[in-house]
Order: C-alpha cells, then sequence, then structure tokens
DNA sequence: GTAAAAAATCCCATAATATGGGATTGAGGG
DNA sequence: CCCTCAATCCCATATTATGGGATTTTTTAC
C-alpha cells in the first residue's frame, strides 16, 4: 500500500457518529507514527479536505463542499434534468424524483426533487447506492456494455448471487436481458421498507446507459393504483433527458498538451 | 512539495471550463512523468476523487458527492439552519438568503434558500467567497479573535488594504472593531454587481463567530425600502440558528484510541 | 497573571519506496 | 483483422518519506 493510498485512506474514518477526530486518533485508528499522521493531516489541510475546528479536532473541509459545486456545474446530466424534473414532480403525485448516476462504479443519487411531505426516508445527493440492488441501480446495471458487465461479475460474483441476480455469469446475464428489454423496472422494499419505485434508463448521445430517473413512492400507492401510468410518466422524463443531454456538446478530455488551469 | 501535496494538487485542475483531464495531460501540466501521472490518478481513482469518464478522460469522482453529503450531514449549523430558514424566506420578499460558514481560512456559502424568480446570480452551495470582501465574509472576520486576526493581516496585508479594510493593524482592526459594533453589515455590489446584501453573525454555544446569514436582494429594493426592518428580520433569523446551534451537544473530537471508522 | 497541559512543529539519520524510461498488455474502432 | 490509444508492468536507482523524541506554540485552568 502506497503512502498515497494510506493517506487518503484517512478520509474513510470520518462518518455520521465520527464527523470530528484528533490527529491522534485518526494516527492510531490507521497505525501511523504521531510524525507521520501530523504531516498527511497537514497535507489534507493544505488541500482543504480537511480543516481543522478547535480544540485539536479535525473534520472534512471546505473544499469537498466546493469540488461538489464543481461537479454541480460541470455535469451535463444535472443541468438536462433540472428542468425535466420540476415538470415532472407535480405530475407524479406523492413521491421523490431522483437521478442515479453512475461515476465509475459507483451508483449514487446525483440529483433530486421530492413533493413536500412525503416519504421519511432520507434520500439526498449523495446517498451511495449498492450496485446490484434497488431499481434505480439494476436498471443502470443492466445496460452497461458487456465488457464491462464481465468484469464487474468477475469480481462481484458472490454479491451478485447474493442479490438474486444469478449464480453464474450466463444466468446474470440472461436476467440483465431480460430487464433490458422491458421500458422499466420496478422494485419493492429493496433498500427502504415500504418504498415502491419505478426506475427508467437514461442514455447519453451515443445509446450509452449514462444514468436513471427513479420515482420513489410508498408501497400504499402500489397497491391501490396502476402503475403501468405513472412507469409511462417517468419514462417519458427519462427520454426527455436523454434528449437533452444529447443536444449538447459532449465533454471532451483536454488533449495532451493543452494549457493548464 | 511532497508527493501527497502533488498528487493532491491535480484535483486542483479540474474547472468549470476543464472538467475532463486525460491522464497525458494532466502530467505534462503538472510536470510529471507518464508513470507518476498513471500512478496518481489511478491512486485518486481508487479513493473515488477521481473517476474515468470514457475515451481516456477523467473527471472528479463519486467519492466528493458521497463526502459533501457526509458534511451536510453532521454539520450542526446546517441543521439548525434549514428550518429557520424556510420560516425566513416567505418574510424578506424577493431576494436569497444564505449562510456562509468559516472552514478553516476560508468562507463559503453552505446552505441557501431562494425565493424563485429572483436574482440571476448564480449563487449555490459551495462558491467559495473572498475573505475580505462582501458583507458575507466581512461580518464573521470582525467577529473572529484578535489572535486569529493578527495571523490573518500578517498573511493577507495586501489583499486587506485592497478590500479597503485598512493600511496597517491599528487601521484594520478599529475597522473591523466598527463593524462588530453594529447589528448588522450592509453591502452593495461588493461580490456581483446589482445586489445588494444584509449580513449578520451567528455564533454557537460559548459566542465564537460561526457563520453568518446574508440576504441578497437586487440593488433597486434598497433604493426604494427602509432597510432597518428588512435587517431586523435578518438577525432575528441568525439569532433563531444561534440558539438552535447552542441546544445541540456540540461535536466533540474522538478521544485518542477510540475504535476506528 | 502564571502555571500546567495539550497541540503542533522541528530535526535528522536511516531505510523504505516513489520514481521514470521503456516494454507489454489490453481494449476499441475502422 | 489490424491498428491506435489507454493503461499496466517491470526494475535499478536515488529521492524522500519515516519515526522517535526534543522543542515550540497555543490553549486551558486556576
Amino acid at each position: 500500500m502506497s503512502s498515497l493510498e494510506r493517506m487518503l485512506g484517512l478520509l474513510d474514518a470520518f462518518s455520521e457518529a465520527a464527523p470530528v477526530w484528533t490527529v491522534d486518533a485518526l494516527g492510531e485508528a490507521h497505525g501511523l507514527s504521531r510524525s507521520t499522521a501530523y504531516r498527511y493531516v497537514k497535507d489534507l489541510c493544505k488541500a482543504g479536505l480537511l480543516a481543522p475546528v478547535g480544540g485539536g479536532g479535525y473534520s472534512l473541509g471546505p473544499r469537498i463542499i466546493e469540488l461538489d459545486r464543481q461537479i454541480r456545474n460541470a455535469d451535463p446530466l444535472l443541468m438536462a434534468a433540472r428542468d425535466t424534473l420540476s415538470d415532472l414532480l407535480p405530475r407524479v403525485g406523492e413521491g421523490i424524483l431522483f437521478i442515479c448516476g453512475l461515476r465509475g462504479d459507483a451508483v449514487l443519487s446525483v440529483f433530486l426533487m421530492e413533493n413536500p411531505n412525503t416519504l421519511d426516508i432520507s434520500y439526498s445527493r449523495g446517498r451511495p447506492m449498492p450496485l446490484f440492488r434497488g431499481s434505480a441501480s439494476v436498471v443502470i446495471l443492466a445496460h452497461l456494455p458487456e465488457g464491462r458487465l464481465r468484469r464487474l461479475y468477475r469480481e462481484h460474483a458472490q454479491a451478485i448471487a447474493e442479490a438474486g441476480l444469478g449464480r453464474d455469469w450466463i444466468s446474470f446475464r440472461n436476467a440483465l436481458r431480460a430487464i433490458r428489454a422491458r421500458p422499466y423496472l420496478t422494485g419493492r422494499a429493496q433498500l427502504d421498507p415500504g418504498v415502491f419505485a419505478i426506475s427508467t434508463p437514461v442514455f447519453d448521445a451515443d445509446g450509452n446507459i449514462l444514468a436513471s430517473l427513479t420515482l420513489a413512492m410508498p408501497e400504499s400507492r402500489a397497491d391501490h393504483e396502476e402503475i403501468a401510468p405513472l412507469a409511462a410518466l417517468v419514462g417519458e422524463g427519462a427520454a426527455r433527458i436523454t434528449a437533452a443531454v444529447a443536444s449538447r456538446a459532449p465533454l471532451l478530455p483536454i488533449a495532451a498538451g493543452h494549457s493548464p488551469r
């Protein structure tokens, strides 16, 4: 394990239950000497990823908030989604609309709008989703290119089996193929008890899967209403976002030799 | 400069104008060899701070969004502010209410609510504020303890003079003292043209400055209305947030020897 | 105001490991 | 199928990160 990894590993310590740490506690928890712990913390502070909060305590720093803003401002998906979701929200009734994006191998909610007085689940931007459970994730999974799926299966066969997506590569692939054939995917209490969800895929200009749009609502609604009309609304929203994303210029990587900053 | 600093420095490259980079471009821009650039990027990806976006491009990663959520969920200021601001918003009329927090030596907006169809300025969470300009920052500055001010003056004398806060330590201190004596601070077009702002301080349980609450509105309102009643509303809001923060248990650092994660 | 405690920095010989040049493998596209 | 571009691997070398403890600075308490 390199020193870079060790240093970045310190960020893992900051949880909801333990948002403030002393340098000594951090170092001890990660098996670092006092000197090294102070060095790492100092560097992380210089980068703004940590910040002193008084009394020898440190917590996550302002740079993270700033970087998140940077992501929000640059993400074509978010810009495309904002208008569509605020249109859609009043038409779907009680519930929450959210978009889950694929970033690296993680799926997480990147944008969310809710009708007031709805579910008491604390969804919010940044909530990490398990890759293989919940319709919001699975609908993305189902549209990934085969090469990527193959790698994912190799690395996560255990979790895939536990999620009921297949005990071998073939059945996994077939399960996803069946999902892909449907216009939307539903899930009942897969992540949160009492929540029923309808998810549909969002694509980029080239037809690659980019994200999913999900309507989460109380299970009771699913018992008493027809799902199909709601699913049609959600699907329409996803299609509009897909179109909006496609109409923007794609983000091209800075070519080698380009000027910095 | 240590390797840790160099690696974290890569994050600086990701701007609104250049949100996607190739490894080669990043390395070249920062004077790294190809091997080292790939190593750094790999480590940053492993930590989730960067993520591949296809075509050899990399952008800021999902971990940042997750860490931001972690900050939001743990910050007592944000929890205390949410209710107060939604109460206050309809009573202040056209404008934006936002809270600027002090994290490390940076002031940035950490929470914001706006009335629809208001200023077209794109304020948003994470916007960095210059330390010495804008009422939202200065009102915080004015309440910092003297030791900290002394250090800030040493390090930023130039910027302080340019902001008109004094050409030497004494006049700087006196300027801030005068501001501290007033219940609120106003600013006209200090950061954004056409914007008039009223800022008031928010304290923690021990009376230390913690943040500022600001109402930003179109300059035209300031020309036609009395400011005092609005300022009273904002001041009342800040007082309520101060009280709400004080009523919560303070966040204590994890003591050395505490269990990790 | 002073004393005591804690936090953070400094110092430096040693060993650990980050570095970079180039070859190699792997994935995508025409 | 081949060709290009992305990414990993390999390894000798020297750079630099490391840790133990002393020192300074800041905070807290009386």
